[in-house]
DNA sequence: CTACGTGTTAAAGTTCACTTCAAGTCAACG
DNA sequence: CGTTGACTTGAAGTGAACTTTAACACGTAG
């Protein structure tokens, strides 16, 4: 078989065909090779589109992947401003993993800690403690 | 002074007045008392606003922020289901935290390490590598 | 009194990230 | 040959989370 159909990639990865031509339209996945019209993908195409899970569920948007992508040595994005974004993205991060945590430990504490009623956890936020 | 001014509370929460009154509407906050119409805040409001706004960049969506509120044991949600919801949750979270981590070690990595050509990067993901 | 600034509402508009739809192509099966 | 199933396209639709708009209500400064 030489190449997956749309159909087989959406199964391997488990996003919707219609997921894949919207990626490959916004810039995030290059357009395959063709069949009678029909896309034909290489098996590496599954080591990209994992990279783009990954940088979509870390928070990152549409674009902002694509920039993330686009930015690599072989492609277009200036040294500088490639580390200027992801320097900026990279407290983002910070950010996001900070207020993650801070929800696991209200969601475990919630019910067996100081935290019995919304007005401490209110307060304790108020307070910077918790 | 008896209490903040929506615009008030706007300023001192990074939030849009819009917002306050959107996320009122969507049951994240208690409607405040009112002087001729207006809306007048407790300080108080603030620790809840900064409750919401780390539920919200943790990646809660609207409905969960308010079930997450709403859930404290002098509300209404049974123990059980609120700790089925909050399990759940907490998966997400984790995985939500692997994904950052994740992004931040390749925006780190990307100019300065093994990945220096995406395909570098894609084939470090399909090993589970990198 | 008028104008200004801040507030009020309901309803409509915007952006993002997809999904669904309508109408068609194509290879294979019976 | 017809039909089935997977695919194609561009365009329109969807839901979430806000924002903007339009029209109106106040208190106060000049």
């Amino acid at each position: 078989m030489l190449g997956l159909s749309i159909g087989e990639v959406a199964r391997r990865t488990g996003l919707a065909a219609s997921t894949l031509r919207f990626y490959e339209k916004a810039g995030l996945l290059p357009s395959p090779t063709r069949v009678s019209r029909q896309r034909r993908y290489d098996a590496a195409i599954l080591g990209r589109i994992k990279l783009v899970q990954i940088a979509r569920s870390a928070g990152f948007t549409v674009e902002e992947t694509r920039k993330f992508i686009s930015g690599f040595p072989a492609d277009t994005m200036p040294r500088v401003r490639w580390q200027a974004l992801a320097g900026r993205k990279r407290q983002e991060l910070d950010a996001l993993i900070d207020s993650a945590q801070k929800m696991k430990t209200l969601l475990a504490s919630k019910f067996d800690c100081r935290c019995r009623q919304l007005e401490d956890c209110e307060r304790a936020f108020a307070n910077k403690g918790c």
